[in-house]
DNA sequence: CGTATGACGTGCA
DNA sequence: GTGCACGCCATAC
């Protein structure tokens, strides 16, 4: 499949993806991972109308130590986490 | 091409 | 400690 992901978006998705289990990031450090860290705006949005099953959104929390959202339900980003004992940061 | 949105973050009252 | 408002970046329409 030939999408023209951007750069930024490429590198959030491949970050993210690259998340081990057990671990989480904040929005700003996956930005800052990104190459932007004033983009963890932009990372909300990309994670937001992704819907790649591939890519572990859910292990992407707020910096407030809150879940933020998740596409499929924020419901089902808890019972993952929970199930993975993700480390909260 | 231009506008509006968004799963955020920080600052200030 | 809590609440409100603004600012920032990139994407999507």
């Amino acid at each position: 499949m030939k999408r023209k992901l951007t750069n930024f978006r490429q590198k959030v998705l491949d970050a993210v993806a690259k998340i081990p289990s057990g671990h989480v990031l904040t929005y700003k450090q996956v930005a800052i991972l990104a190459g932007s860290s004033r983009a963890y705006r932009a990372v909300g949005n990309i994670l937001s109308r992704n819907r790649s099953k591939k890519i572990p959104c859910h292990r992407v929390v707020r910096s407030d130590g809150k879940l933020g959202g998740y596409n499929r339900g924020i419901e089902e980003k808890i019972k993952l986490l929970k199930a993975e004992k993700s480390i909260l940061i």
